[in-house]
DNA sequence: AGTTTTTTCAAACAAGCGTTTTAATTATTC
DNA sequence: GAATAATTAAAACGCTTGTTTGAAAAAACT
C-alpha cells in the first residue's frame, strides 16, 4: 500500500519526499528541460526508476512538487487577507495591506529557504517563464483564482478607478514581485557586492512599498488614452 | 567568401539571417534547452548542418542572435540618456527621464516585434531566467555596464540618498521592467480578456510611471534598519 | 511462521540530441 | 569557360533522454 498507518514509522519511507525535494532544487536551478530523471535520482540518492514508480512520469513529478510548494503560500495569503478584512469588516483595506498580504507570505517562505540554502525564489520565478504547456496550465490553475480575488479587493479599495486600470496596475505589481524574486539571486552581482543575497527581509519590505507606491501613484496618473 | 559585394544580390544569401530569426523565435518560445538545431533548421527552411556551418555550434548561434537583438536597444538607451544630459548640461536628470531612457527603447522594439507577430519581450525576459552558464556570462557582459551607468546617474540625481539604497531600488525597478516584459504575453489571460496583448504602448507608459513612483517614494521611505 | 504487497535495483529500450563527415551543388574569380 | 571557393545536402556518429522491464529485496499482513 501507499503510506499506510502512522506514516512516521521509519526513515525509509522518505524516498518520495527525497524525490520531491531533489526535484524542487533541480527545477529551480536548471528549469524543466534541464531537469533529468537521472539527476533527480542521483540528487535524491534513489534509483532511476524510483521517480517513475512513485509518480508515473516526469510531468507528474514536477507538477506534484509545484503543488506542494505553492499551495501553502496561497493559503497563507488568503489567511492574511481574511484576517485583515475581519478585523475591520466595514472599512476598505489599504493598498499596503493588500499587497502586504500578497507578497509577505512568499517572502517568509523565501527567508526560510535561504537559511536552508534552498532556492524557492528561483523556483517560483521559473514557473512563470517555463514554456512547457502543462506548467502553463498549472500556473493558470493556481494563480488565476488568486489574481481575481486581489483584483476584486483592489477595486473595492479604489471605487473611483476603472476596473481596467486596476487590472493593468495589478499586472505591473505582480510582475514586479515576480521579477524581483526571479532576479533576487543576481542582487549580489548586480550591485557589485554592495547588497547581499541573504538580506531577504529588507528587500521584501522595500518591494512591498515599491509596488504599493507604484500602484497608487500609477492609477491616479492621467494617461492620455 | 562570406557575403561579398553588395549583399543584396539575391534572396539566397539570406540563409544566415533566416537562421538567426528562427533562433530568436524558438529561443523566446522554448528556451535554450527547448531549442534544437533541428527545429532551427526546419523553422529557417535550412539544412541541419547549416547552422553549424555558419556559426560553429549551438552556443555560438544563440549568443550571436542575442548580441544582434540586444545591442541596438542598449545603444538607443545611451543615445537617449546622453541626449537628455546634453540638452541641459548643468541640471540633474529627473527620475522619470532616467527610467524613460531605460524602458522606452525596449518598449519601442517590442511594439515593432508585436506588429510582426514576433516575441522580443519573451526573448529578453528569457535571457534573465535561463540557467545556462554562458548565457549568464553574456548577460553580465551586456547588462552590468548599463546597470553601473544608471546607478551613477541616479546617485547624481539623488545625492542625499545612500548608494546602497539606490542599488536596492534600481534593482527593484529593473526587476519590475523585466517581470512586466516576461509576463506581458500573459496580460490577456491574467486580466480575463480585459486587456489586450497588442496594447504595448499604454502598458510601457504605465510601467515607466510605475517604477518612477515606486523608486522615488521607496528611497524616501524610512526603513527600520 | 508463510504469503502477499510494496518498493528497490540493474539493465535495456527507442527516440532525440549536437556535431561531424563526405559528397554534391552553387557562386565567385581568373 | 575553367578553376577555385563557398554553401548546401544527406547520412551517420556517439551520447543523453524518459520510460519500461523483470527479478531481487523489504515490508506488511493474516
Amino acid at each position: 500500500m501507499i503510506s499506510t498507518a502512522t506514516e512516521s514509522t521509519k526513515p525509509k519511507v522518505a524516498t518520495r519526499k527525497r524525490l520531491i525535494d531533489a526535484t524542487a532544487r533541480l527545477f529551480a536551478e536548471h528549469g524543466y528541460n534541464g531537469l533529468t530523471m537521472r539527476s533527480v535520482a542521483q540528487e535524491a540518492n534513489a534509483n532511476l526508476a524510483a521517480a517513475n514508480y512513485h509518480f508515473g512520469s516526469k510531468d507528474a513529478l514536477v507538477l506534484e512538487m509545484l503543488r506542494e510548494r505553492i499551495q501553502p503560500i496561497n493559503a497563507r495569503r488568503m489567511e492574511l487577507l481574511n484576517q485583515a478584512k475581519s478585523s475591520n469588516p466595514e472599512a476598505q483595506l489599504s493598498t499596503f495591506t493588500i499587497f502586504h498580504s500578497l507578497i509577505h507570505p512568499i517572502g517568509e517562505e523565501i527567508s526560510k529557504s535561504v537559511k536552508l540554502r534552498s532556492t524557492l525564489a528561483q523556483l517560483v520565478a521559473r514557473t512563470f517563464t517555463e514554456p512547457v504547456k502543462f506548467i502553463e496550465r498549472m500556473h493558470h490553475k493556481f494563480f488565476s483564482q488568486i489574481a481575481e480575488i486581489y483584483h476584486r479587493e483592489l477595486c473595492l479599495s479604489h471605487p473611483q478607478i476603472p476596473s481596467k486600470e486596476i487590472h493593468w496596475h495589478l499586472h505591473l505589481a505582480v510582475s514586479s514581485m515576480l521579477g524581483a524574486l526571479a532576479q533576487h539571486r543576481r542582487l549580489h552581482d548586480f550591485t557589485q557586492g554592495k547588497c547581499e543575497e541573504n538580506e531577504v527581509g529588507p528587500l521584501i519590505e522595500r518591494l512591498i512599498h515599491f509596488v504599493t507606491h507604484g500602484f497608487e501613484q500609477g492609477i491616479h496618473h492621467k494617461f492620455n488614452q
